[in-house]
DNA sequence: AGGTGGACCCGAACGC
DNA sequence: TGCGTTCGGGTCCACC
């Protein structure tokens, strides 16, 4: 599932190869993706537009273009951006989208579920709508733990809860959530309110420690999830407690248990995560 | 008002 | 073997 790390590494492969190209043809495959704006419609808009800069916020991918219209992609759980150098778009199931750059080659926009998501917005209507919708980048130099604090204080919802809520903090999902919180050794069903300074700060430095860690390993491939290039991440091999349930703890050897929070699974070490 | 759970999806894993 | 059921997760939305 594409976190900040994930997106980040699709963000920083795409860049090279996409800006200062033109979309020369957008074939948009799936309904789904621009609901409920007309496909046929998205297409035509993207169509001669000329990329000048990619970036990222939170788990957003952010095309923007010369002309000042922004394409905002948000891959959820199985989206997928292949670049094809030769164009030939290969002919792979899940295919929901394709663009023809004005070099000849192919960016594929590949999704299993169909959850993910593109909108076409106005350079100056996109701060508002993400600003709505996420709270700090958690790498920036400016994220601090008293930040943190802030956005915590007063929840009664569990600490994992509060993470996942991407107005707390934009990105982490539910992969590094708890790795983060095994990183801070924080019990992941404590009321989000009631953490120490010291945990704040641990926490703090958990989400960073463990987001970076996973851009370091250019992301964790479980199943869908692959560069533009094609290459599986290698987070996966790193995981402390995601997905290893009666395994040892790394750090205590205690048996790794599963739970479920917010409706999610959970991983965490009983012994030493307080 | 903040918190929670279901809906949206579909392939894989699981159970009988 | 084969079929039906469950699981999973990011975000939105309805409902407490």
């Amino acid at each position: 599932m594409p976190e900040l790390p994930e997106v980040e590494t699709v963000r920083t492969s795409l860049e090279p190869r996409i800006v200062g190209r033109r979309f020369d043809q957008v074939e948009i495959l799936d309904s789904r993706l621009t609901r409920p704006v007309d496909p046929a419609e998205v297409a035509a808009e993207l169509t001669g537009e000329r990329v000048a800069a990619v970036g990222r916020r939170g788990k957003y991918l952010i095309f923007r273009f010369e002309s000042g219209l922004v394409l905002l992609m948000h891959l959820r759980m199985t989206g997928n951006l292949v670049h094809s150098r030769n164009g030939t778009a290969p002919s792979k199931p899940h295919v929901r989208a394709v663009v023809r750059l004005d070099d000849g080659s192919d960016v594929i926009y590949r999704d299993v579920r169909r959850f993910g998501t593109w909108l076409v917005l106005r350079e100056d209507e996109l701060d508002a709508y993400l600003a709505i919708r996420l709270g700090l980048e958690p790498l920036e130099a400016t994220f601090t733990a008293r930040d943190l604090a802030q956005r915590l204080s007063g929840r009664r919802a569990p600490v994992k809860a509060a993470l996942l809520d991407q107005r707390t903090l934009a990105g982490v999902g539910n992969i590094y959530a708890d790795e983060a919180l095994w990183r801070a050794r924080v019990d992941p069903r404590r009321p989000a309110g009631e953490l120490e300074e010291g945990e704040i700060r641990a926490l703090h430095r958990g989400i960073r420690r463990a987001l970076e860690a996973g851009i370091a390993r250019q992301g964790a491939t479980l199943r869908d999830y692959r560069t533009p290039e094609g290459s599986a991440g290698r987070m996966q091999d790193e995981f402390k407690v995601y997905g290893r349930t009666a395994e040892p703890c790394p750090r205590c050897g205690a048996p790794i248990e599963k739970t479920r929070l917010g409706g999610r699974g959970t991983w965490f070490c009983p012994a030493c995560q307080r």
